[in-house]
DNA sequence: TCAAGGGGCTAATACGAATTAGTTCAGGAG
DNA sequence: CTCCTGAACTAATTCGTATTAGCCCCTTGA
């Protein structure tokens, strides 16, 4: 059309007229009108095969982000994710064809397509150590929402800071004259869960309170069915009581909701927080709860943040704890007599 | 490692071997074994270079997805998008790096990347007429969510069917003894509203009743703002009443739900249904509005359905029409005295 | 002995851009 | 008139794979 090279077209493409290599404001002018006419675009394969970079960023959901409820508690992630990315001029590539194996997408397939993308914003409750070991190991370019334990090497990651707001639940129930508090959940195996524990026992110790766990089993069934309370939340209930607890910590929203509406229909006078969100459907209900507001939407924007900085190898941190909110709500409240 | 060619190994690689080229087990083996030791894998970008497809869609909102009543409405659709595209092993490009102008994103511009997918489906109320007709006219693979007008050609898309939709609760407010009916609304411009309109205009006139229009504003401001009644809202109600209409179908969810108050503050019987589902926020109620259900998921599972058609050239209708659920709810009810 | 016919594999090329080493040309200095 | 220099481009190469035409050699049949 303009009767000028490949190369010519790619120079102006790049803006590299203005550097090393020279090209007449005419030209420019000429190629960039036929590109504004034709609306071409530079195929961001070839890009990244011949240059490295594409400026498109890899969203990899470990967990499928069906049923709805996990898809709304990843949706929030999402849009701080898109927000910042608009920002940058960054396109997003959603990875939603990894297969699923075992119930979790693995990274590493027959046809792995991370490389797709300049780099990749990680998310998912739990990620396979082997896969991060090896992206690390590969020096792909990731972040992870969500703190991570080394995996032979610092994981790039944005987390919420659980221990911090776990430690100001706990210094909250304490000045409301609790004195014997209870942990929720399994406090282990994700990072986020082991987070909650620790700022659980750092804290209890640090107000000179007991602490006591109480274990949950991993929901059976699919995430979205599995909303009645199982036969160990009773249990825990009957345990607690029975040990003088007068304030539980429920790890995961679904169960402290659920414990709550136990205690109250044994007409048992209960504290309970939840740490977190609801990540699977929790039951309906009026009452606002005493929980953290984990700052979803900031921690996907900041993810790109780092994304960028590893991809382009800035100096800084590549690991970020955002500090979460504590929502007052109502069922933390004064001790009984 | 092997002494054999890189076509070989591609060969092996991808089980070429069998069909047309023939490769010695034992060469096969050898490379086999050279791979699994190695780990070697098959650059992805190279390989769909050389493909010259990507099995990328992109996905282009038209509307910012902010604020959050917007992202809201536009979530389900995604959701299907995504349920289809992992289904086929595609990928989703969000092409967010769009640059908002005038309020709404414009397709073309000069740094359009629409291109780097294999075909695209398009998202939002309105999309701009002449940049329909320049994707027809160019022959760039898309399908857009939502019923088009022609615009130089038909254009491939995946709809509700407003006009059934409205013919239902017509008929049912008409069983219910309504005689006078009104739509509320703009009822021209989008196509979605446009549709309902002569949904509405096809059932009164079925039905042997009457049917008036009470034409809204667009709502000023931002949408997020939008949730008080305007004025043109209570004139409308006076006017409705003074000329003996005793149901009205309101084309905006929100519209719907400040008419419904407004006539609850003033103590009159008024029969209302919303004809769709939020698009902006309205005041939140406990009332179950009879309204219809856009099976948006549904929408954007099959629009993937259709884009796949369109790039692949597969025979087959490139118009899709699906049915609206009705909600019975609570507000159409039998006409009063 | 030679042509024909495979089997087995590789050289060469395409994919679409980025990059670099030139090439061409005009103008100025000597 | 020659040499040099810088401006303005372009030819050629690269990235890593898929694909295909074709080469070589061994058999087989005449």
């Amino acid at each position: 059309m303009t009767g000028v090279s490949q190369a010519t077209v790619s120079l102006v493409l790049n803006g590299r007229a203005e550097d090393s290599v020279k090209l007449s404001a005419e030209t420019r002018e000429r190629v960039l009108r036929a590109i504004a006419e034709t609306g071409y675009v530079a195929d961001p394969i070839a890009r990244r095969l011949a240059a490295r970079h594409n400026r498109i960023l890899g969203v990899f959901t470990y967990e499928p982000v069906f049923p709805s409820a996990n898809s709304d508690f990843y949706h929030p992630f999402l849009v701080g994710i898109e927000q910042q990315a608009e920002q940058l001029g960054c396109d997003l590539l959603l990875l939603t064809s990894a297969p699923v194996v075992d119930g979790q997408r693995r990274i590493f397939h027959q046809d792995n397509r991370l490389r797709l993308a300049d780099g990749s914003i990680l998310l998912g409750r739990s990620l396979d150590r082997s896969d991060l070991a090896r992206l690390l190991a590969e020096e792909v370019p990731f972040v992870s929402i969500g703190r991570r334990d080394d995996a032979g090497g610092p994981v790039p990651s944005v987390g919420a800071d659980y221990p911090a707001a776990v430690a100001v639940l706990v210094r909250r129930a304490v000045e409301l004259g609790h004195e014997r508090l209870a942990y929720l959940g399994q406090g282990a195996g994700p990072e986020s869960w082991a987070d909650r524990m620790r700022g659980f026992r750092t804290a209890v110790a640090g107000a000179g309170v007991t602490g006591v766990h109480y274990p949950t089993r991993e929901p059976s069934g699919t995430p979205a069915e599995a909303t009645e309370p199982g036969p160990d939340l009773a249990a825990a209930l009957d345990a607690a009581l029975a040990a003088g607890v007068t304030a539980v910590l429920a790890e995961e929203h679904a169960d402290g909701v659920a414990l709550h509406e136990l205690a109250r229909s044994r007409g048992v006078r209960l504290s309970i927080a939840t740490l977190g969100e609801p990540t699977r459907a929790a039951p309906a209900t009026e009452t606002e709860f005493t929980s953290l507001r984990i700052p979803r939407q900031a921690m996907g924007a900041q993810a790109v943040e780092v994304l960028m900085a590893v991809i382009e190898g800035t100096p800084g941190p590549r690991q970020r704890l955002l500090p979460c909110e504590v929502v007052p709500g109502t069922t933390l409240i004064e001790r009984g007599i």
